[in-house]
DNA sequence: ATGAATTCGTTCCATATGCAACTATAATTA
DNA sequence: TAATTATAGTTGCATATGGAACGAATTCAT
Protein backbone atom coordinates (compact mmCIF):
# COMPACT_ATOMS: atom_id res chain seq x y z
CA UNK A 1 0.00 0.00 0.00
CA UNK A 2 1.52 3.25 -1.33
CA UNK A 3 0.30 6.36 -0.48
CA UNK A 4 0.20 8.71 -3.44
CA UNK A 5 2.01 11.78 -2.97
CA UNK A 6 -0.60 14.77 -3.53
CA UNK A 7 -0.19 15.81 0.00
CA UNK A 8 -0.62 19.53 -0.47
CA UNK A 9 -3.43 19.33 1.67
CA UNK A 10 -3.03 19.26 5.96
CA UNK A 11 -6.99 18.91 5.93
CA UNK A 12 -8.18 15.75 5.66
CA UNK A 13 -10.79 15.71 3.44
CA UNK A 14 -14.33 13.81 5.06
CA UNK A 15 -14.61 11.46 2.07
CA UNK A 16 -10.57 10.89 2.68
CA UNK A 17 -11.47 10.07 6.22
CA UNK A 18 -14.33 7.88 5.51
CA UNK A 19 -11.63 6.21 3.01
CA UNK A 20 -9.27 5.97 6.23
CA UNK A 21 -11.76 4.56 8.67
CA UNK A 22 -12.70 1.74 6.49
CA UNK A 23 -9.24 0.83 5.70
CA UNK A 24 -8.72 -1.18 8.40
CA UNK A 25 -8.69 -5.49 8.82
CA UNK A 26 -11.24 -4.27 12.21
CA UNK A 27 -13.43 -2.32 10.41
CA UNK A 28 -15.84 -2.41 13.54
CA UNK A 29 -14.14 -2.23 16.37
CA UNK A 30 -11.93 0.67 14.60
CA UNK A 31 -14.78 2.54 13.76
CA UNK A 32 -16.44 2.31 17.05
CA UNK A 33 -12.92 3.42 19.00
CA UNK A 34 -12.93 6.03 16.54
CA UNK A 35 -16.45 7.35 17.61
CA UNK A 36 -15.28 6.82 21.18
CA UNK A 37 -12.23 8.44 21.53
CA UNK A 38 -13.53 11.61 20.41
CA UNK A 39 -16.77 11.21 22.49
CA UNK A 40 -14.87 11.01 25.76
CA UNK A 41 -11.47 11.62 25.86
CA UNK A 42 -11.67 15.69 25.65
CA UNK A 43 -15.17 15.62 28.74
CA UNK A 44 -13.36 13.27 31.19
CA UNK A 45 -10.01 16.05 30.65
CA UNK A 46 -12.81 18.76 31.03
CA UNK A 47 -14.53 16.62 34.20
CA UNK A 48 -10.85 16.38 35.28
CA UNK A 49 -10.44 19.96 35.35
CA UNK A 50 -13.16 21.39 36.34
CA UNK A 51 -14.68 19.03 39.23
CA UNK A 52 -11.03 17.53 39.75
CA UNK A 53 -12.29 14.32 39.25
CA UNK A 54 -10.34 12.04 37.80
CA UNK A 55 -11.45 9.46 34.89
CA UNK A 56 -12.23 6.53 36.84
CA UNK A 57 -13.74 8.98 39.64
CA UNK A 58 -15.91 10.17 37.50
CA UNK A 59 -17.08 6.76 36.06
CA UNK A 60 -17.18 5.69 39.62
CA UNK A 61 -20.06 8.40 40.38
CA UNK A 62 -21.52 7.31 37.01
CA UNK A 63 -22.23 4.09 37.94
CA UNK A 64 -23.42 4.50 41.51
CA UNK A 65 -25.48 7.01 40.30
CA UNK A 66 -27.81 4.16 39.24
CA UNK A 67 -26.24 1.12 40.75
CA UNK A 68 -25.86 2.29 44.29
CA UNK A 69 -24.75 0.12 47.37
CA UNK A 70 -22.45 -2.00 45.03
CA UNK A 71 -18.91 -3.26 46.01
CA UNK A 72 -15.91 -2.29 44.69
CA UNK A 73 -15.44 -6.02 43.28
CA UNK A 74 -19.24 -5.25 41.07
CA UNK A 75 -17.33 -2.09 39.57
CA UNK A 76 -14.45 -4.48 38.25
CA UNK A 77 -16.57 -7.34 36.77
CA UNK A 78 -18.90 -4.58 34.77
CA UNK A 79 -16.44 -1.86 33.52
CA UNK A 80 -13.21 -4.34 33.12
CA UNK A 81 -11.34 -1.81 35.09
CA UNK A 82 -8.24 -3.07 37.31
CA UNK A 83 -9.31 -3.34 40.86
CA UNK A 84 -6.25 -1.59 41.83
CA UNK A 85 -7.68 1.98 40.06
CA UNK A 86 -11.27 1.10 41.49
CA UNK A 87 -9.76 0.83 44.76
CA UNK A 88 -7.99 4.55 44.30
CA UNK A 89 -11.40 6.20 42.85
CA UNK A 90 -13.15 4.78 46.09
CA UNK A 91 -10.49 5.98 48.59
CA UNK A 92 -10.26 9.48 46.92
CA UNK A 93 -14.31 9.71 46.73
CA UNK A 94 -14.75 8.31 50.27
CA UNK A 95 -12.10 10.96 51.15
CA UNK A 96 -13.37 13.83 49.49
CA UNK A 97 -17.02 12.97 51.15
CA UNK A 98 -18.49 12.08 47.55
CA UNK A 99 -19.38 8.56 48.93
CA UNK A 100 -19.40 6.91 51.85
CA UNK A 101 -18.51 2.72 52.26
CA UNK A 102 -20.23 0.58 54.90
CA UNK A 103 -18.69 -3.04 55.78
CA UNK A 104 -21.05 -5.78 54.26
CA UNK A 105 -22.66 -7.24 57.22
CA UNK A 106 -22.49 -10.43 55.53
CA UNK A 107 -19.19 -10.54 54.57
CA UNK A 108 -16.73 -8.05 56.26
CA UNK A 109 -13.93 -8.16 53.42
CA UNK A 110 -16.65 -6.03 51.51
CA UNK A 111 -17.54 -2.53 51.42
CA UNK A 112 -20.83 -1.32 50.42
CA UNK A 113 -20.67 2.00 48.51
CA UNK A 114 -22.76 4.93 48.43
CA UNK A 115 -23.39 8.43 46.62
CA UNK A 116 -23.38 10.94 49.18
CA UNK A 117 -25.61 14.09 48.47
CA UNK A 118 -21.91 15.90 47.27
CA UNK A 119 -21.63 13.30 45.19
CA UNK A 120 -24.59 13.26 43.18
CA UNK A 121 -23.94 17.14 43.10
CA UNK A 122 -21.13 16.38 40.95
CA UNK A 123 -22.81 13.93 39.10
CA UNK A 124 -25.41 16.30 38.04
CA UNK A 125 -22.62 18.92 37.25
CA UNK A 126 -21.44 16.80 34.90
CA UNK A 127 -24.03 14.29 33.77
CA UNK A 128 -25.63 16.99 31.33
CA UNK A 129 -22.52 17.69 29.57
CA UNK A 130 -21.95 13.65 28.62
CA UNK A 131 -25.47 13.57 27.45
CA UNK A 132 -25.46 16.61 25.41
CA UNK A 133 -22.59 14.85 23.32
CA UNK A 134 -24.21 11.85 23.23
CA UNK A 135 -26.84 13.99 21.60
CA UNK A 136 -24.22 15.31 19.26
CA UNK A 137 -23.21 11.84 18.47
CA UNK A 138 -26.32 10.34 17.98
CA UNK A 139 -27.59 13.26 15.49
CA UNK A 140 -27.14 11.96 12.59
CA UNK A 141 -29.34 9.07 13.38
CA UNK A 142 -32.83 9.13 12.73
CA UNK A 143 -35.29 7.37 15.68
CA UNK A 144 -35.69 4.82 13.86
CA UNK A 145 -31.54 4.01 13.76
CA UNK A 146 -31.14 4.86 17.00
CA UNK A 147 -33.58 2.28 18.08
CA UNK A 148 -31.71 -0.05 15.63
CA UNK A 149 -28.25 0.96 17.02
CA UNK A 150 -29.31 0.42 20.59
CA UNK A 151 -31.23 -2.91 19.96
CA UNK A 152 -27.67 -3.85 18.47
CA UNK A 153 -25.45 -2.41 20.87
CA UNK A 154 -27.92 -4.55 23.49
CA UNK A 155 -27.39 -7.54 21.36
CA UNK A 156 -23.22 -7.25 21.73
CA UNK A 157 -23.17 -6.68 24.70
CA UNK A 158 -25.17 -9.29 25.85
CA UNK A 159 -22.71 -11.89 24.13
CA UNK A 160 -19.14 -9.86 25.98
CA UNK A 161 -19.81 -12.09 29.04
CA UNK A 162 -18.88 -15.18 26.60
CA UNK A 163 -15.61 -14.25 25.07
CA UNK A 164 -14.41 -12.22 27.81
CA UNK A 165 -13.42 -13.59 30.99
CA UNK A 166 -11.72 -16.37 29.08
CA UNK A 167 -8.49 -16.31 29.87
CA UNK A 168 -7.91 -19.14 28.31
CA UNK A 169 -8.36 -17.91 24.80
CA UNK A 170 -5.81 -14.55 25.55
CA UNK A 171 -3.56 -17.40 26.56
CA UNK A 172 -4.11 -18.86 23.23
CA UNK A 173 -4.09 -15.55 21.24
CA UNK A 174 -0.44 -14.92 23.51
CA UNK A 175 0.74 -18.15 21.90
CA UNK A 176 -0.23 -17.72 18.42
CA UNK A 177 1.29 -14.22 18.33
CA UNK A 178 4.77 -15.45 20.24
CA UNK A 179 4.88 -18.25 17.71
CA UNK A 180 4.21 -16.23 14.85
CA UNK A 181 6.50 -13.53 15.82
CA UNK A 182 9.93 -15.12 17.19
CA UNK A 183 12.54 -14.18 15.44
CA UNK B 1 -15.40 -23.22 42.41
CA UNK B 2 -19.07 -23.33 42.45
CA UNK B 3 -19.92 -25.38 39.89
CA UNK B 4 -23.04 -23.86 38.26
CA UNK B 5 -25.19 -20.46 37.78
CA UNK B 6 -27.97 -21.37 39.89
CA UNK B 7 -27.70 -18.73 42.60
CA UNK B 8 -24.51 -17.85 43.20
CA UNK B 9 -25.39 -14.13 44.18
CA UNK B 10 -21.76 -12.76 43.71
CA UNK B 11 -21.93 -13.45 40.08
CA UNK B 12 -24.09 -10.89 38.08
CA UNK B 13 -26.48 -12.73 36.07
CA UNK B 14 -26.91 -11.78 32.70
CA UNK B 15 -30.69 -9.67 32.46
CA UNK B 16 -28.79 -8.02 36.11
CA UNK B 17 -26.10 -7.16 33.69
CA UNK B 18 -28.73 -5.57 30.71
CA UNK B 19 -30.32 -3.90 33.56
CA UNK B 20 -27.60 -2.40 34.72
CA UNK B 21 -26.41 -1.55 31.39
CA UNK B 22 -29.72 0.33 30.54
CA UNK B 23 -29.76 2.01 34.17
CA UNK B 24 -27.47 5.04 32.64
CA UNK B 25 -28.71 8.54 31.39
CA UNK B 26 -26.45 8.17 28.32
CA UNK B 27 -27.21 4.21 27.47
CA UNK B 28 -25.56 4.53 23.66
CA UNK B 29 -22.24 6.13 25.13
CA UNK B 30 -22.31 3.32 28.23
CA UNK B 31 -22.46 -0.23 25.74
CA UNK B 32 -20.84 1.22 23.43
CA UNK B 33 -17.58 1.59 26.17
CA UNK B 34 -18.76 -1.33 27.71
CA UNK B 35 -18.56 -3.38 24.69
CA UNK B 36 -14.84 -1.93 23.55
CA UNK B 37 -13.16 -2.19 27.03
CA UNK B 38 -13.88 -5.76 27.11
CA UNK B 39 -13.02 -5.60 23.45
CA UNK B 40 -9.28 -3.44 23.06
CA UNK B 41 -8.22 -3.75 27.17
CA UNK B 42 -7.40 -7.30 27.39
CA UNK B 43 -5.71 -8.12 24.04
CA UNK B 44 -3.98 -4.80 23.99
CA UNK B 45 -2.31 -6.36 27.19
CA UNK B 46 -1.29 -9.60 25.85
CA UNK B 47 -0.09 -7.22 22.84
CA UNK B 48 2.06 -5.80 25.18
CA UNK B 49 3.73 -8.84 27.13
CA UNK B 50 3.97 -10.72 23.62
CA UNK B 51 5.25 -8.05 21.59
CA UNK B 52 6.63 -5.53 23.84
CA UNK B 53 4.60 -2.93 22.13
CA UNK B 54 2.73 -0.39 24.21
CA UNK B 55 -1.00 0.30 22.91
CA UNK B 56 0.19 3.22 21.31
CA UNK B 57 2.73 1.37 19.33
CA UNK B 58 0.82 -1.18 18.48
CA UNK B 59 -1.66 1.49 17.28
CA UNK B 60 0.60 3.33 14.91
CA UNK B 61 1.48 -0.05 13.35
CA UNK B 62 -2.25 -0.43 13.05
CA UNK B 63 -2.62 2.77 11.49
CA UNK B 64 0.21 2.40 9.04
CA UNK B 65 -0.54 -1.13 7.73
CA UNK B 66 -3.35 1.15 5.82
CA UNK B 67 -2.03 4.59 5.86
CA UNK B 68 1.91 4.10 4.92
CA UNK B 69 3.75 7.43 4.79
CA UNK B 70 1.90 9.51 6.85
CA UNK B 71 3.07 12.02 9.49
CA UNK B 72 2.71 11.78 12.61
CA UNK B 73 0.31 15.38 12.64
CA UNK B 74 -2.59 12.72 10.59
CA UNK B 75 -1.98 10.19 13.64
CA UNK B 76 -3.13 12.92 16.16
CA UNK B 77 -5.46 13.88 13.69
CA UNK B 78 -7.17 10.76 12.89
CA UNK B 79 -7.17 9.73 16.34
CA UNK B 80 -7.56 11.93 18.82
CA UNK B 81 -4.50 10.55 20.34
CA UNK B 82 -1.86 13.35 21.83
CA UNK B 83 1.35 14.11 19.77
CA UNK B 84 2.95 13.60 22.65
CA UNK B 85 2.03 9.93 22.80
CA UNK B 86 2.47 9.40 18.87
CA UNK B 87 6.16 10.98 19.20
CA UNK B 88 7.31 8.75 21.62
CA UNK B 89 5.80 5.48 19.88
CA UNK B 90 7.15 7.37 16.61
CA UNK B 91 10.33 7.16 18.43
CA UNK B 92 10.51 3.94 20.13
CA UNK B 93 9.40 1.88 16.68
CA UNK B 94 11.87 3.77 15.08
CA UNK B 95 14.54 2.78 17.53
CA UNK B 96 13.40 -0.81 17.41
CA UNK B 97 13.17 -0.93 13.55
CA UNK B 98 9.88 -1.99 13.15
CA UNK B 99 9.02 2.16 11.14
CA UNK B 100 11.64 4.11 9.44
CA UNK B 101 11.24 7.71 8.73
CA UNK B 102 12.16 10.27 5.94
CA UNK B 103 11.92 14.08 6.38
CA UNK B 104 8.94 15.43 4.10
CA UNK B 105 10.61 16.96 1.39
CA UNK B 106 8.01 19.78 0.61
CA UNK B 107 8.03 20.46 4.63
CA UNK B 108 11.27 19.84 6.65
CA UNK B 109 9.35 19.57 10.32
CA UNK B 110 7.10 16.45 8.49
CA UNK B 111 8.93 13.26 8.88
CA UNK B 112 6.80 10.39 7.06
CA UNK B 113 6.51 7.14 8.30
CA UNK B 114 7.09 4.00 6.89
CA UNK B 115 6.58 -0.01 8.01
CA UNK B 116 9.21 -1.45 7.55
CA UNK B 117 9.10 -6.01 7.35
CA UNK B 118 9.78 -6.09 11.01
CA UNK B 119 6.97 -3.84 11.65
CA UNK B 120 4.76 -5.85 8.85
CA UNK B 121 5.59 -8.84 10.80
CA UNK B 122 4.82 -7.13 14.19
CA UNK B 123 1.74 -6.07 12.43
CA UNK B 124 0.99 -9.42 11.01
CA UNK B 125 1.46 -10.88 14.19
CA UNK B 126 -1.49 -9.19 16.29
CA UNK B 127 -4.01 -8.51 13.78
CA UNK B 128 -5.32 -12.15 13.66
CA UNK B 129 -6.33 -11.98 17.07
CA UNK B 130 -8.04 -8.70 16.79
CA UNK B 131 -9.79 -10.10 13.60
CA UNK B 132 -10.77 -12.57 16.07
CA UNK B 133 -11.67 -10.93 18.78
CA UNK B 134 -13.83 -8.21 16.40
CA UNK B 135 -15.34 -11.67 14.82
CA UNK B 136 -16.39 -12.80 18.93
CA UNK B 137 -17.69 -9.57 19.16
CA UNK B 138 -20.07 -9.51 15.89
CA UNK B 139 -21.25 -13.11 16.70
CA UNK B 140 -24.80 -12.12 18.45
CA UNK B 141 -25.60 -10.89 14.75
CA UNK B 142 -26.70 -11.61 11.68
CA UNK B 143 -25.10 -10.86 8.49
CA UNK B 144 -27.98 -8.57 7.71
CA UNK B 145 -27.48 -6.82 10.98
CA UNK B 146 -23.67 -6.27 10.63
CA UNK B 147 -24.28 -4.56 7.53
CA UNK B 148 -26.59 -2.14 9.27
CA UNK B 149 -24.65 -1.68 12.37
CA UNK B 150 -21.41 -1.16 10.24
CA UNK B 151 -23.84 1.53 7.92
CA UNK B 152 -24.93 3.19 11.24
CA UNK B 153 -21.11 3.47 12.81
CA UNK B 154 -20.26 5.05 9.52
CA UNK B 155 -23.34 7.45 9.77
CA UNK B 156 -21.92 8.27 13.30
CA UNK B 157 -18.03 8.68 12.37
CA UNK B 158 -19.73 11.09 9.65
CA UNK B 159 -20.55 13.33 12.05
CA UNK B 160 -17.79 12.89 13.94
CA UNK B 161 -15.78 15.94 12.46
CA UNK B 162 -18.32 18.33 13.45
CA UNK B 163 -18.91 18.11 16.70
CA UNK B 164 -15.29 17.53 17.76
CA UNK B 165 -12.49 19.70 17.27
CA UNK B 166 -14.83 22.90 18.34
CA UNK B 167 -13.03 23.59 21.66
CA UNK B 168 -15.44 26.84 22.11
CA UNK B 169 -18.42 23.75 23.05
CA UNK B 170 -16.04 21.85 25.49
CA UNK B 171 -15.26 25.68 27.46
CA UNK B 172 -18.98 25.91 27.35
CA UNK B 173 -19.26 22.94 28.82
CA UNK B 174 -16.20 23.80 31.63
CA UNK B 175 -18.29 26.83 32.41
CA UNK B 176 -21.73 24.98 32.88
CA UNK B 177 -19.85 22.04 35.15
CA UNK B 178 -17.86 24.66 37.32
CA UNK B 179 -20.87 27.17 37.54
CA UNK B 180 -23.20 23.99 38.59
CA UNK B 181 -20.69 23.30 41.29
CA UNK B 182 -19.53 25.72 42.50
CA UNK B 183 -19.86 25.70 46.75
C1' DA C 1 -12.48 -27.80 64.02
C1' DT C 2 -7.97 -27.24 61.23
C1' DG C 3 -5.50 -26.10 57.35
C1' DA C 4 -5.47 -25.09 52.30
C1' DA C 5 -7.26 -22.36 48.88
C1' DT C 6 -10.01 -18.28 47.42
C1' DT C 7 -11.58 -13.57 47.45
C1' DC C 8 -11.77 -8.41 48.71
C1' DG C 9 -9.33 -4.65 49.01
C1' DT C 10 -4.70 -2.04 49.67
C1' DT C 11 0.03 -0.72 48.76
C1' DC C 12 4.57 -0.74 46.28
C1' DC C 13 6.74 -0.15 42.19
C1' DA C 14 7.45 0.47 37.43
C1' DT C 15 5.70 2.48 33.49
C1' DA C 16 2.32 5.06 30.48
C1' DT C 17 0.29 9.38 29.52
C1' DG C 18 -1.02 14.40 29.14
C1' DC C 19 0.19 19.18 29.51
C1' DA C 20 3.18 22.94 28.91
C1' DA C 21 7.34 24.76 27.41
C1' DC C 22 10.71 24.49 23.91
C1' DT C 23 13.34 24.14 19.10
C1' DA C 24 13.09 24.34 14.40
C1' DT C 25 10.75 25.18 10.25
C1' DA C 26 7.14 27.35 7.55
C1' DA C 27 3.52 30.68 6.48
C1' DT C 28 1.75 35.41 6.82
C1' DT C 29 1.99 40.22 6.96
C1' DA C 30 4.07 44.56 6.52
C1' DT D 1 13.17 41.60 3.51
C1' DA D 2 12.11 41.52 8.39
C1' DA D 3 8.89 40.58 11.95
C1' DT D 4 5.03 38.05 13.56
C1' DT D 5 2.40 34.10 13.90
C1' DA D 6 1.50 29.23 13.28
C1' DT D 7 2.81 24.36 12.95
C1' DA D 8 5.67 19.69 13.53
C1' DG D 9 7.78 17.31 16.70
C1' DT D 10 10.50 16.70 21.31
C1' DT D 11 11.27 16.81 26.23
C1' DG D 12 10.62 17.75 31.44
C1' DC D 13 7.54 17.07 34.81
C1' DA D 14 3.63 15.63 37.27
C1' DT D 15 0.26 12.24 37.55
C1' DA D 16 -2.53 8.05 36.13
C1' DT D 17 -2.49 3.24 35.72
C1' DG D 18 -1.65 -1.91 35.90
C1' DG D 19 0.66 -6.01 37.93
C1' DA D 20 2.29 -8.40 41.76
C1' DA D 21 2.67 -9.09 46.46
C1' DC D 22 0.35 -8.58 50.65
C1' DG D 23 -3.09 -8.93 54.87
C1' DA D 24 -7.49 -10.00 56.28
C1' DA D 25 -11.83 -12.40 55.89
C1' DT D 26 -14.14 -16.30 53.92
C1' DT D 27 -14.94 -20.87 51.92
C1' DC D 28 -13.78 -25.58 51.12
C1' DA D 29 -12.15 -30.15 52.19
C1' DT D 30 -11.23 -33.01 55.09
Amino acid sequence: MKSDESKNEKDVGLQDRDAILNGTEIPFAYKASYILNFYREPLFRVIENELGLKRSEAILLLFLSFRDGVAAQEMCDLTGHSKTNVSRAVNALNKNGMITRDVDPGDNRRQLLYLTDLGRRAYSAFIPELMAREASMLAPLSKAERRQYMSLLTKIAGGVPGWTGKSDDLDASARRMRRKFVD
